[in-house]
DNA sequence: CATGGGATTGACT
DNA sequence: GTCAATCCCATGC
């Protein structure tokens, strides 16, 4: 499999990136968590902002691969997308949930919560728990302050459809660790939390 | 320039 | 199960 500190590895189709994120590792100031949960999204279907087109929101995701968008969700949360496809071509990965794996009291000051499985179960809540915030939209996932690390071990993966939007949403673009505890809710079929890696 | 909605979360019934 | 918080930006007049 490709190597995620490598540009190469998002200059694919963005549903490939978003499968193999699932395992890798994402670190930021202290903190790294194993990405249990992506999602997909690409301009070609109304789900994505960058369906919209080219627009100083999107601007970012109409650039070259390895990037990151950061943007503001709902007035209130920082969500993280991993940029994917050719400069030109609007489409990104979600990561929606990691498993915390270090720097857990660093996760647990910054989310002013105790329990392990609600640090980062969550595409805002991870991004409060690594300090990801709006200023790391447009930085590199290669050599940048975001880093993304290779798989530890291999996941088994579970595909659902995406959960919070409104359009587009029969398409089978949500990829899961079929059994860490720390996908969100609602988990998709073959999900299990009977084993947590 | 005014308006409305959202790739969410946490608190509450 | 319901609902408000909160703000950037896309859209429409």
């Amino acid at each position: 499999m490709p190597d995620p500190r490598e540009k190469g590895f998002y200059a694919r189709s963005v549903h490939e990136v978003a499968r193999d994120l699932v395992g890798c590792v994402v670190r930021h100031d202290g903190a790294a968590g194993r990405i249990v949960e992506v999602e997909s999204y690409h301009q070609e279907e109304p789900a994505c902002h960058a369906f919209a087109g080219l627009t100083p929101r999107t601007r970012t995701l109409f650039g070259p691969p390895g990037f990151a968008y950061v943007y503001r969700s709902y007035g209130i949360h920082a969500l993280l997308n991993a940029v994917a496809e050719e400069e030109g071509v609007g489409a990104a990965a979600l990561i929606r949930a990691l498993e915390p794996v270090d720097g857990v009291d660093a996760m647990r000051k910054r989310r002013g919560i105790e329990r392990l499985e609600d640090l980062s179960n969550g595409p805002g809540k991870l991004t409060q728990a690594l300090g990801i915030w709006l200023d790391l939209n447009g930085t590199s996932l290669v050599g940048g302050p975001i880093e993304i690390l290779p798989r530890p071990a291999e996941p088994e993966i579970v595909t659902g459809t995406r959960i919070g939007i409104t359009k587009a949403v029969e398409l089978p673009w949500r990829f899961c660790d079929a059994h860490s505890a720390c996908v969100s809710r609602p988990w998709p079929p073959g999900h299990t939390r009977r084993r947590s890696s």
